[in-house]
DNA sequence: GTGGTGCGTATCC
DNA sequence: ATCCGACTAATTCGG
DNA sequence: CCGAATTAGTCGGATGGATACGCACCAC
């Protein structure tokens, strides 16, 4: 198949913004390509390069592109910065700037492109690794957009940074496999959770149909993807969207962790699939004492804890042992992780995700036998009284938790569904007035508005604004453009995409934690800000001050040691 | 050459 | 992670 | 009772912070 067939339909699928008919169109051009052609067209279309499960990357994003599109365009990477500002999107920017290139170049390689020929590339990007891999890509990268037409470039440039906006990702193949192959949505749906392939599932349901799905299974060492949860306000909401009545269990501030057993050999993966076997020594020791069982699959959180208390400690810790290659030992020994498991999906040789709940809680806790906390099932209590749900929270807020997870207990195992069966409980902070000092300007849909915000706060000691952080999201379009035209008067520097601004205007920004920067001069920086409501009722001078931040920061440790390394 | 530092990228949340 | 916007599915409203 | 209006649920996209690793580059 020629790339261009595939960049029509990426073009096409632009042109509509209803799902239902993109799928539609999808598949139509499913059932004209051939097997190969589809496994990698399904994967692009969902705006990836390689499976989930295929931990291959290829290594080069904006920066990368931004040098080649300068290279082979013959302008400097200033310019091709200047023009990105104002797309908002490198594919379009490389598209204008290769435009003038395409007589010679298509003259140069008379075959055009294959879908084959750039997986291929994409191929051999992941592969280039060592001394000289950074220039080999970009070489690689010229050679290849040299050979596209600059519509093609576009696309290039689209799926090399991950951002193909066709409006079309995993929900809508999916929909247009099924229709495609005449597969209900259900069984696909249902394999691609299990394969973790959506290529793999589309070349499946057209080579076996309706049969080669429901073969797949689930099975201890391949990853399955993890079901998710939507937030919720509060305790009786919790209970609400449940129904009266649910499990409740603490929500820890770590990283989720499905373990893998099958006889001796364990393995840990990732939420994004990610092997971190290798990273966690502690946990695969921990779960080998305490697991009666000779294969299993289980769905957990692991954290980070106080070497000396054993208490919890803040998140950033999680990130130092995770996906750690070197020094492995030293940091284990240094951080110590536990797991809390709380789901298995597998146990001796069956599947257990469309069993209930409960009855899949007992099996966890009959499987997971604690010698001590370094691998204990998560605390877990079934309410139906919002009193005792509220205290509960509290209880796991203080000991220095995320909050709670609240579960439907007839709920199956529904992977990547944010559904009702399933929500978290979080903590609502107090919020905070900063004043903006510098923004960016940003991408796609919002090109052209300014719409990123460096926020600060005063430094009462010698009169400066201090960095906190930056906010984005919060505000609606419309507010988008009103604060970007608030922001232009203001600009006093700008140095490519970013703008410097007299401080000025001032945010309202709510956030979940206050954590220790190592990125912004103030020394800290806020987890998960968003902005509550653009203040044009205060000044600069209203701003919150970093003693205030600081004294935020300490309160958050009045029950834990923070201990970062 | 070796070691430190900075940049870019990817992935945890 | 958070949040918004657009589309779609489910439910309620009004004649 | 049915179609229109409203509400709820999903998906896609745009954006946040920290950290580890791999590579480039510079100082010695």
């Amino acid at each position: 198949m020629y790339f261009k067939e595939l960049v029509s339909l990426f073009d096409e699928l632009c042109a509509y913004s209803s799902r239902l008919k993109k799928a539609e169109i999808i598949a139509g051009f499913l059932t004209g390509a051939s097997e190969d052609d589809i496994e990698i067209v399904c994967t692009f279309l969902t705006g990836r390069i390689f499976p989930a499960w295929d931990t291959r990357d290829i290594g080069v994003a904006g920066k990368t592109l931004v040098k080649v599109i300068a290279n082979i365009s013959g302008k400097s990477s200033g310019e091709v910065v200047e023009s990105y500002r104002d797309t908002g999107h490198l594919g379009i920017t490389a598209e204008r700037f290769l435009g003038k290139k395409v007589a010679m170049s298509l003259a140069a390689f008379e075959e055009p492109l294959t879908v084959a020929d750039l997986y291929r590339c994409f191929e051999e990007l992941a592969a280039a690794t060592g001394k000289g891999s950074a220039q080999k890509k970009q070489r690689m990268l010229s050679s290849l957009l040299s050979r596209a037409t600059p519509r093609e470039a576009y696309y290039v440039v689209s799926l090399a940074t991950r951002n193909l906006l066709t409006g079309s990702k995993e929900g809508v193949t999916e929909d247009a496999i099924a229709q495609s192959f005449s597969v209900p949505a259900d069984a696909v749906r249902r394999a691609w959770m299990l394969a973790n392939d959506i290529g793999l599932v589309a070349r499946i349901a057209k080579t076996q149909g309706l049969p080669g799905l429901q073969a797949l299974n689930i099975e201890p060492m391949r990853p399955v993807r993890p079901m998710l949860a939507q937030n919720v306000a509060g305790a009786t909401e919790a209970l609400d969207v449940i129904g009266g009545r649910a499990a409740f269990e603490t929500k820890y501030d770590g990283a989720r962790i499905q373990v893998h057993k099958s006889g001796p050999k364990i393995k840990l993966f990732s939420r994004k699939m990610e092997d971190l076997t290798e990273a966690l020594p502690d946990i695969r020791a921990a779960v080998n004492e305490s697991v009666r069982a000779d294969s299993l699959i289980l769905d957990c959180e692991a954290i980070a804890v106080d070497k000396g208390t054993g208490k919890v400690i803040p998140f950033q810790n999680v990130l130092n042992r995770i996906r750690r290659k070197y020094r492995v030992r030293e940091l284990s020994d240094q951080i110590p992780m536990q797991l809390r498991p709380f789901d298995i999906l597998y146990l001796d040789g069956e599947s257990l995700v469309d069993r209930p709940f409960v009855e899949r809680r007992a099996l966890l806790e009959k499987t997971v036998v604690p010698v001590d906390k370094r691998c204990t099932p998560s605390e877990f209590k079934i309410l139906d009284d919002s009193e005792a749900v509220a205290a509960f929270f509290r209880q796991s807020i203080d000991a220095g938790n995320e909050g709670l997870m609240a579960k439907n207990l007839d709920a199956d195992y529904s992977p990547g569904i944010r559904g009702r069966n399933m929500v978290k409980l979080k903590e609502t902070l107090e919020s905070l007035d900063l004043v903006v000092i510098a923004a960016e300007y940003g991408h796609g849909r919002k090109a052209g508005w300014i719409t990123s915000y460096e926020l600060a706060a005063r430094d009462e000691d010698n009169e400066q604004w201090v960095p906190v952080g930056r906010v984005s999201s919060g505000v609606s379009d419309e507010q988008l453009r009103a604060l970007t035209e608030q922001i232009k008067p203001l600009i006093i520097g700008e140095h490519g995409r970013m703008v410097d601004l007299e401080p000025q205007i001032v945010l309202e920004v709510k956030f979940n934690e206050i954590q220790k920067s190592p990125n912004y001069a103030s020394g800290f920086a806020l987890r998960f800000p968003r902005i509550v409501r653009i203040r044009d009722d205060k000044g600069p001078d209203d701003a919150e001050t970093l003693e205030r931040i600081d004294a935020l920061y300490r309160l958050q440790f009045k029950l834990r040691e923070p201990t970062p390394t």
